[in-house]
DNA sequence: TCGTTTTTCTAGAACGATTTAGAAGAACGA
DNA sequence: TCGTTCTTCTAAATCGTTCTAGAAAAACGA
């Protein structure tokens, strides 16, 4: 077993110190361009890739990555159409810094013994994606003393975020809704513990996250008269929506509206009501928050939010220096589309 | 400025050696209960994080995260649900094994020089999508003794891959589209060149991609009496296919049928028809490959890929011990709907 | 009671780079 | 010619861990 190549290895080969050999890869203004194409080589034959990414991290104190932290499983995070957005836009902005992303997994095991992976991860930055507040991993973060970026705004003012207007969003479509004649509402929200065993409904207090609590106030403001149910199946996909909305449609108390917390839920509701000759907007009212593509196509009224520009923002107030706002706030806008209509009379 | 809370601060507060603090994070069964609480309350206390990552990869030689590449900008990746999908099954496996992903742009800059994000990244292992086999970010990861799974099947017999066969899967549709009838044929390709201008026609060698020239000729060899014109309008994308597509419906030399080497171009070819009038399966045919959840809604003939899986499968050469299997062949299928049918006599 | 094994802890050497301060020699200005 | 400034290169310290080998203490068996 021949050892590894190393910047010493190099160093010696090609007579020079490797003081010399880490030069003329970091600083090439610092050498002669001679003594450089002959390091350059000698490491091309001995077989060199350049300086080791951990020792480098190490020593320099960068590691040239930042952390991406998500709610859900990673998994999941990928089956919603917003969340990949978000991601394409951070995508986009790391790229144009030569970072890279690191998704983290937050898996609930072992925070104690500190060998998950949020403290595993070599990173410089992290952003959260629709993590909790209250959770652990950004306990881990902030001891780590990683500076993050937040798509919620938090209680501290000193955090960083890039942000909509949860409760206004919400009252936008709550007015909306209550206009047309809406008493009876089911709110389907994102709740892991209700994963894998039948829909539960959940009193405000269960439900985990913020904005998630900030956007169902915002339903109450404008619908104050309204009765307010929330009801889960699991976590934010397509498949939970259509399940929670199934138990629902198939209940004696059938609400005249159901609201998902974000599209993928309102369209599992759509599919559900489809599957039961039932017409959105007719029959019963559906609408979702987020405005991905598949809402346009399904004509689904929505709150949209520049996901994209969102995913780019953090990008900047994570990367670019030039940046000093550490809180942003991005606009949200209804579109009704014909998914919502007059509350049927009984 | 308070220096850095390390290892050494934690064990001389603590009165033991920092060899120990290592063993309570890392092995508890090393050390007497009672000293291991009294050093993580200690470490609370001071507000260390736990080990540093980086100096922790250095030294063990784990970076507890797999790289992973794309073909184009790392926007536009997210942008196709095909490579979603395979994210999604590989963010599975990795997840299982508490292992990061590393999204790494592969931006074409100074290779030379090293400071790219390929040469950069801490990673342990790393799974290529959809790279052309001369790229030279292979070579740089090769040259880093990193293993690597490819979405391709390679020409050396020792590289891992997961894979499907690709001209087999091309040839079912050729198969289908000559029994249709078709005689002329335009592929839409992806090709980073196009980008930005307006669509090219291209030949066969200035295909990039192993993969898509393999595609091309499996329509070849099934359709050996139709002329097959290549065609592209930039990057794998939605928009992309839409452009040449358009360029294509407005030429006077139209074909009978269109095939997008994906669905998203194959899409953005439907996109096209729609907007001149055109009916997908009666006027031209369309079809594409993977079979994205779109590609059901749209009715779209395409041939299937278990994408999911096919991630799943990478996660496990790359991660899991118990898979010894360095070669995966995955199955396909020929999808049909309504956007093939008969090639219009004239 | 005494040797042996087991448990618990430690000293000190890696890991592979970057950085700081400074030496040696070349180039320069007057 | 001599002091000064560049340019080019190097020695040695350092980043924060983990690992190897072994010491000290405790537990054990007969």
């Amino acid at each position: 077993m021949s050892p590894r190549v190393t910047i010493k290895t190099v160093a010696q080969a090609a007579g020079v110190s490797p003081s010399t050999v880490s030069n003329a890869y970091n600083k090439p203004d610092q050498l002669s361009a001679a003594v450089r194409e002959r390091i350059l080589a000698k490491a091309q034959e001995l077989g060199y890739a350049g300086p080791d990414a951990s020792a480098r991290a190490l020593r320099s104190g960068k590691a040239g990555a930042v952390g991406v932290l998500f709610t859900d499983k990673l998994a999941y995070a990928f089956s919603d159409p917003y969340a990949v957005g978000f991601l394409a836009g951070l995508a986009e902005v790391a790229e144009e810094f030569t970072t890279s992303l690191l998704l983290m997994p937050l898996s609930s095991t072992d925070i104690q013994g500190g060998t998950n992976a949020v403290q595993q991860a070599a990173i410089d930055a992290a952003a959260i994606f629709c993590v909790a507040g209250g959770h652990p991993a950004l306990e881990t973060l902030k001891n780590r003393g990683i500076p993050m970026v937040s798509t919620d705004r938090g209680d501290h003012p000193d955090l960083s975020w890039v942000a909509i207007d949860e409760t206004e969003a919400a009252a936008k479509l709550g007015k909306h809704l209550a206009r047309l004649g809406h008493r009876e509402l089911v709110v389907l929200v994102d709740n892991a513990e209700a994963a894998g065993s039948r829909p539960v409904e959940l009193s405000l207090d269960e439900v985990g996250y913020t904005d998630c609590e900030l956007r169902i106030r915002g339903l109450q403001k404008e619908m104050p008269d309204a009765r307010i149910r929330l009801v889960s199946g699991g976590h934010n996909a397509f498949s939970s929506g259509l399940i929670a909305a199934e138990w629902v449609l198939d209940s004696q108390d059938r609400p005249t509206a159901i609201v998902g917390l974000s599209d993928v839920l309102a369209l599992g509701a759509m599919e559900a009501m489809k599957t039961r000759g039932l017409v959105p907007g007719r029959d019963l009212s559906v609408a979702g928050f987020d405005d991905i593509p598949a809402a346009g196509t399904a004509g689904l009224t929505t709150v949209s939010q520049p996901i994209k520009d969102k995913g780019r923002a953090v990008g900047r107030v994570l990367l670019d220096p030039a940046t000093t706002e550490r809180q942003v706030m991005m606009p949200t806008e209804l579109v009704v589309r014909a998914s919502t209509g007059p509350a049927p009379r009984n």
